[in-house]
DNA sequence: TTGACATGCAAGCGTCCGCTTGCCTATCAT
DNA sequence: ATGATAGGCAAGCGGACGCTTGCATGTCAA
């Protein structure tokens, strides 16, 4: 029960989005030390493993074991159902 | 304390974009009922108006008075923010 | 096998969010 | 002025969400 906007509505998921865009193919515990240097997030390892599996639940990040490590690639594909729903460009204006 | 992609999390507010991209200049009482014939929705009309109000907040909506009555429109331009930070295309494939 | 490393599962907790309820303000017709 | 209409404000409640904690699973090196 969960969607592209219930994902994107947490700051931490965005910004690990923004660190997946960086460098794909990144494990777990690289995501969690970039996450805190370049964003400042004291979150734990368990936290940001969660959040990757809602990304991973609604299609914004694929996913690819490697031994004992777990590699994420970052997928936009999914963000093609926000610009198809709404018009993006200005609207509204009293005619 | 709200931004866009927060604003977009709720379905019920997903809706209510849906319903004014469909009419523009709409009323609350317009809304409402509009929401419960095309979507089902039940909630009161202070519930529709608290949404409309996230809406507003972070720019989705844009409000015009007349009288006694409240237009809404419809502006897709905050959601250019969204594409200008993650790649829409489909990223991720291993070379 | 043993130990270390990388991740997964699940329960518990505090907080935020969406909704309702009740009352208030403002505008228009008569 | 009176009543009706359209909307706003604020408190309170239940549930979902994000986070932590603790333990379990699986992989690699020695």
């Amino acid at each position: 029960m969960s969607d592209i906007y219930r994902a994107l509505a947490d700051p931490t998921r965005r910004n690990i989005l923004d660190e997946l865009c960086k460098r794909e193919g990144q494990t777990l515990f690289e995501l969690c030390s970039r996450l805190a240097m370049a964003h400042g997030i004291t979150s734990t390892r368990q936290a940001i493993s969660q959040h990757l599996a809602v990304l991973e639940d609604v299609g914004l990040v694929r996913t690819e074991r490697d031994g004992r490590s777990k590699l994420h690639w970052f997928d936009g594909t999914p963000l093609k159902a926000i610009v198809r729903r709404w018009p993006i460009d200005e609207r509204g204006t009293r005619t």
